[in-house]
DNA sequence: ATTATTTTGTGATTTGCGTCACATTGTTTA
DNA sequence: TAAACAATGTGACGCAAATCACAAAATAAT
């Protein structure tokens, strides 16, 4: 499918500074594609020769462990997926998979490096973008391995609300194993620590619908252990 | 002090690429400074106003978790240090210091940036210097977070080994405790697991000094636990 | 040289949490 | 509407590794 990048409602804010050439060869070398949730976008260890922008719906970026399945993060639309992997290695060294219902444009790796070239503002902005996520992986790292079960699992739940759902009540698209790659911990734990954190009136759980009914202990749990 | 950019024997396999004027600025606009062990480059919460370049030397990478500092990992020179927190936050996201005696250039923000956007093939190649470090990280962590100590340990010293002093013997720039830092354990357990490796044959440990004797194993013992 | 300080080695004890082992519920699919 | 499968809740148990608590080296400072 082809379509009007110029046009595109779903544009990332970088984008609003591309020349019209640049537009041009967007829209006429990229695809877009329907995805229903669990589908893989980007697999880890095929060849990656696609820069993919994430229009709408919400994935998940994660790779393969020494033992098991790490989700580094969960992202929402608009967004560029796989850069580093794209731009970093000829085969990608992680997978991205939808969560959610997604819509997304694959954009030739060839075609997306022109438009880098051409476009100094959009190149800065890339860069910018790729130094922001560093810093947030090292972060990330450090409280992924310093923290305990509970601290990161409130991590976890507080990242849904601000700044994926933007609100107290949200239907995790995760299950529970899911979550435990994410938090790196065991199926177990986390079903533990929710019903733990709901019976304390912390959260209050319908099935996979979470509300945070008390933020403040939230996130002094995040804070200390 | 200043110098002449263009004859520099530190140069970056990037910066061969760079054009004559962009050299011009950068040897007009840069500082170089000498820094002993333990001495702090950069420091995680000051404003971020410089690129540094790590002309000679060993650097660790270092920043604040929520209950101990943990260190990202150990760089050598010659390698460009700090381009994400310069360029992704306005202040320090981390620290950078001296574990060896080092040189070190500080370079203006403003002026790099200009020679990214007149050098496409710099800016090119820092972008895929920020890739791949964005996929190490992502190994990084991963492998931090699901191994033991054994493991850790291995792969630490396999690095050092490897990637840094391309020796079998070497002499370990870091106290055991920041080697606990970087591990993600806790002293005793370095001091622990460093007699048990040499106990077992495969380390010799003379002070600070180590010398891999049986790399096999090390590998064995980074793979599995 | 002698004291002070920082590093390292090694036991004993405690504990967070992973694993195992089920019961229970919810969700497909035939 | 079963039957089959996947996702959850919960207890019991074990263990890797943190913490505590020192002693012994090794470095630095005076």
């Amino acid at each position: 499918m082809e379509s009007n990048c110029k046009e595109c409602p779903f544009n990332s804010k970088a984008a609003a500074t591309l020349c019209e050439t640049s537009f041009e060869q967007l829209s006429a070398n990229h695809l877009v594609l329907k995805f229903k949730r669990g589908d893989s976008i980007i697999k880890q260890g095929m060849y990656s020769t696609n820069v993919v922008f994430l229009r709408t719906g919400l994935a998940k970026i994660h790779l393969a462990g020494p033992y098991h399945e790490q989700i580094v993060r969960v992202v929402k639309a608009p967004t560029y997926l796989g850069l580093p992997t794209t731009f970093g290695d000829k085969i990608n060294q992680y997978s991205v998979t939808a969560v959610s219902d997604a819509e997304v444009c694959f954009i030739d790796v060839q075609v997306f490096q022109n438009i880098l070239n051409e476009n100094r503002e959009f190149s800065n902005d890339i860069i910018i973008e790729l130094c922001q996520n560093e810093l947030e992986s090292f972060h990330r790292c450090a409280n992924r391995t310093q923290k305990q079960i509970r601290g990161n699992m409130a991590d976890a739940l507080l990242e849904f609300s601000d700044k994926i759902f933007m609100s107290d009540t949200f239907t995790i698209p995760l299950s529970q194993a899911e979550l435990a790659n994410l938090v790196d911990t065991s199926r177990e734990s986390v079903s533990r620590v929710l019903t733990e954190f709901d019976k304390d009136g912390i959260i209050e759980i319908k099935g996979k619908q979470i509300e945070i009914v008390n933020k403040k202990s939230l996130k002094l749990i995040s804070q200390n252990g």
